[in-house]
DNA sequence: AATGAATGAGCCTTCATTCAT
DNA sequence: GATGAATGAAGGCTCATTCAT
């Protein structure tokens, strides 16, 4: 299959694979194509022959990555969309929590510099792939919290519960603290055991949450209000 | 005292402010010395000549913002170190994402980048600010843990717990998924809510890891697990 | 015989037109091979396969570009040889000015390039052209002005009488001077009527000449100049 | 007064003066800042510290070639505003032709080069300029017209007059048709002699038109149309 | 002490040409 | 014979830094 692949195909395939590594490691601004180039083994004007500019390239090496990404961990957990609540929300933590831990995930590091030094390049297809990602944790969640919860009390389990995912994941990667106590200061060595720990916890809260709610509703109840 | 302020003095001060807001809007790398200088009313060659180099100016305003972000928000949330626990860990989480949420606090956008692009500028002073402030939390999820739950634990709780606080305040300034629902969609408008909602997660994360701890040590000397 | 032609010649014949259009509008300079190829429809190498440099490319159009606009108006506007002086003048005056004005006719773009950024690349054939079309008004002028005027004159009637025909139609095409008043000023909508006009006044000029010639040669023998 | 110059003002006007001949002598996409500095004498980055950019170093340059050009050649020829209308032309024919002739004189080829290859990067103030001095002319030709001639016939007479006088002063000076004949063919040596001759055949031609609008109108006016 | 001017390295991009099918 | 891919030189521009007052 791969002596099929014209060479065309070839330079573009490591272009792109060069581009997502750089572009990972440096941003878009501070990668320069002189770098990509020369990790792809390719000349310098190859950037702008198959991809027209930087701009587009980083585009598509986005694109490549977050594929990479969602193919090598499902978002699903592979957890079945009529499994239980529970099944469903904790497949789905987990397959965040390993997505995000996976060292050669590059996705991950596309979107943060999105968010700390947004290109706007990324644009639509970025929000869509996101919006999608979202309404199927929505819906777990909501499942789980009954129909008394308000809509913003939903918002906020959904949102504590995709940052402690992806916030310890993406932070200390690159921040070291402390370098002598890395090992045991935010840098989480147990992957599986974490996962579990954030399943936990967040079905913990979930439950707290539903509580609340529905104490505080049955008074209001009686009074019809 | 600021009306003995010499000339070089206001200079070097109205470049610290103009540096704080340029570098947490642009990055380091973006944010041009020429920028500053302009926003600053200042002649282009005064970073050099007051700080050295852009490093240095960048450095300065870190400590600067940082500064100015720790004063507007004690990290203890004004509650007393002789507290319960669960009011010294609701302070603080209070206060963290009062911090975080804060729009004129530059200090997580220079955190912020510090992770996704590392300057390696910040360093040591980085470091040691971050670490005081982990291990009061840390006291804090320990004394409410109690000795049976492991170190990892401990940690994976202080991990999810600040995240929780830090990450739902850093996305979405900059990150709309969705312009139309950007209202409804990871933007959280109401901060007191949020804050009363992370504690209350919070705590019944950190109870149900008690039991879970408390209840696995017994089993040794009891067949009903 | 066309439909006999080969995929080669047929190659050739549309970078040929296309290369007219492209160099016509543009320069030799701004026309890029790709834009040319592009036009044509064909290959990105066919142009130095098939002319092997831009610049022969450029040589080649400028060429075929010339003897589609001579076929296209004679330079003698279809006066015989024999004809009266004023009148051959006078076609000739017409056809450079309709030949000048044809929006088809990219021949003046290519001549107006040339005077003011000369690629040197028409070289002989170019200077072989235009002299022989001068050879022709020359000697009609000459015949109206009589032998008493001087050579240096005969140019002078040359040099106004073909300026009043090429500037005119050359620069406004592309040189609004003014866009609420282009139509009434430098731009000539009447192309039949500034023909005539200029036969008008060319003939009352060569009569102008002619007379001063001739009364100046007079007082010679004759005391009252 | 010069040892009172600055500088930046040495440098900008080096730039100028370098700039002027060479757009003048390249155009504006062939000649490159490297050329410029080099011939001025400065580095490589003074264009675009001192002027931004190529494009606004080309305005500027040409804003400086005109002035000069303007001022070394009066518009008017030295001739009163109340003076005879043929007087008033005839100033103005010869201030232009020797304008155009002036071999300093640059700013004839930012025009001919806007007209033959548009950067539209002089734009208005080109426009208004050509204005200004069209309104000039075309007012003295019309004193002598008189009012029986068409607005057609006027415009008609300002072209063709123009045309004389810049038409072979722009051509020749750099394409010359045959190398060895370069001083008897469409090249004029004696300038002073060909503006009086533009002088002579111009007032003639509009004596002639002035005569037949004149004999047209009156029998037209006998039958009152 | 403080500044306007100058610098040169480096970046992205374009493009005519050549190469390998 | 003809083409898609690749090349490298060169261009304009940016910018942190240094220089000369």
């Amino acid at each position: 299959m791969k002596s099929t692949q014209t060479r065309s195909q070839k330079t573009r395939e490591n272009l792109l694979a060069a581009a997502g590594e750089i572009f990972a490691e440096m941003g878009f601004r501070e990668a320069t194509i002189a770098a990509i180039c020369g990790k792809a083994g390719v000349n310098i004007a190859a950037v702008n022959y198959h991809f027209g500019s930087k701009e587009n390239l980083y585009r598509e090496s986005w694109k490549h990555a977050f594929q990479q990404s969602i193919q090598a961990h499902p978002p699903d957990g592979g957890i079945a969309a009529d499994a239980l609540p529970e099944e469903r929300l904790g497949g789905q933590i987990v397959a965040l929590i390993h997505r995000m831990a996976d060292k050669k995930n590059r996705e991950i590091w596309f979107i943060h510099r999105e968010i700390s030094n947004p290109t706007g390049l990324l644009g639509k297809s970025f929000r869509d792939i996101i919006g999608r990602l979202h309404a199927e944790t929505a819906k777990a969640i909501r499942d789980l919290l009954g129909p008394q919860v308000t809509e913003q009390e939903a918002l906020f389990c959904e949102v504590y519960i995709v940052s402690q995912c992806v916030n310890p994941m993406v932070v200390p990667h690159k921040l070291a603290v402390s370098r002598e106590k890395r090992d045991n200061l935010w840098h989480i060595v147990d992957i599986e055991a974490y996962a579990e720990h954030v399943v936990t916890v967040s079905l913990a809260g979930i439950r707290a949450i539903r509580k609340r709610a529905e104490t505080r509703k049955q008074p209001q109840g009686n009074i019809l209000t």
